[in-house]
DNA sequence: CCTGAAACCTGTCTGC
DNA sequence: TGCAGACAGGTTTCAG
């Protein structure tokens, strides 16, 4: 489910109380529940939880498309992949531990102030880490695409330091932190950026547009609390403002034309083959 | 270094 | 109605 956006639109509910739950800093954890153990990717051993036990949850902030719980002593990491979402349930005597839990519940944290929270995830994708600092997780991800040390010039220099297609670069974490299929699709329309364009080939001026449109597209998303596509995850509504994402076939709302689907690194990807036309990489190219 | 394929999973939708 | 196949917001690992 979540990119940047979606992440950041959870984040905020479990901080503020939103989504029709509690907020969740300042409370103490009284117990861990561990449904699905592979969703546990570090430590292997998930005895390793119950240190988590009275620790006091300090800061919830977001890293990419990481979730960073800061407790007292440790941190939890939690990433939702494909289909994971987090749940915020207050409990009452006639509710208690038993009557919150669903089918595709994977982990839970009980605090003592009669609070839970609920990490969801039907595909099983997602995972969770329990480790002393977040670096030793996120600290391979990219900057941050709202970093203020990403100037164009910078991201410019980024682009023409690896030979690959620009979506699946995008796409990288290590790249840059955040961005997954349908903001990256949108980004590049936006930027008139055919989406196997080389990354070396990308001028200084579409550099700069591309940077210009990640920044819009994701802004926009937040402001619109992410996007909720298929049965996953309810509440924003950017989807109603998508240009090409799942809009194949449809016409193009600059140029009229259909717009397409094509695989790019495995992925789906739509796209305006008149607003990004595919650049000819051919050695009988007309400069 | 770069690309594509496969794996990890469950659920939904489409077409025969 | 049934069933095969494609597809889904992500990431890792491996082969060429």
């Amino acid at each position: 489910m979540p990119e940047l956006p979606e992440v950041e639109t959870i984040v905020n509910a479990m901080k503020s109380g939103g989504r029709g739950g509690s907020p969740l800093i300042g409370l103490t954890v009284q117990d861990i529940l561990l449904l699905w153990p592979r969703t546990l990717a570090e430590p292997e051993d998930e005895s390793a939880l119950k240190i988590l036990k009275n620790q006091k949850l300090v800061e919830i902030r977001r890293r990419g498309k990481f979730i960073v719980l800061q407790f007292s002593d440790d941190v939890v990491l939690i990433h939702l992949r494909m289909s994971g979402d987090i749940r915020v349930h207050q409990i009452s005597s006639t509710n208690s531990i038993h009557g919150i839990v669903e089918k595709h519940d994977r982990f839970v944290i009980y605090f003592k102030e009669q609070v839970a929270m609920v990490f969801q995830d039907t595909r099983k994708f997602g995972r969770i880490w329990l480790v002393k600092t977040a670096d030793q997780i996120t600290g391979k991800l990219g900057p941050e695409p709202f970093d203020s040390n990403l100037s164009a010039d910078v991201f410019l220099t980024m682009l023409h330091s690896y030979h690959r297609q620009i979506k699946p670069l995008l796409m990288d974490q290590t790249f840059i932190a955040g961005l997954g299929n349908i903001y990256t699709d949108e980004s590049l329309f936006l930027a008139g950026i055919h989406p196997r364009t080389n990354s070396n080939e990308i001028s200084q001026g579409k550099a700069k547009a591309l940077l210009k449109s990640i920044r819009d597209v994701l802004g926009e998303g937040i402001h619109r609390n992410g996007s909720s596509i298929d049965w996953i995850y309810r509440g924003g509504d950017f989807q109603k403002y998508f240009k090409v994402y799942q809009r194949t076939g449809d016409a193009c709302f600059i140029c009229g034309q259909p717009i397409q689907r094509i695989l790019v690194g495995q992925r789906g990807t739509h796209f305006c083959p008149q607003c990004q036309p595919e650049p000819v990489y051919d050695e009988n190219r007309k400069e």
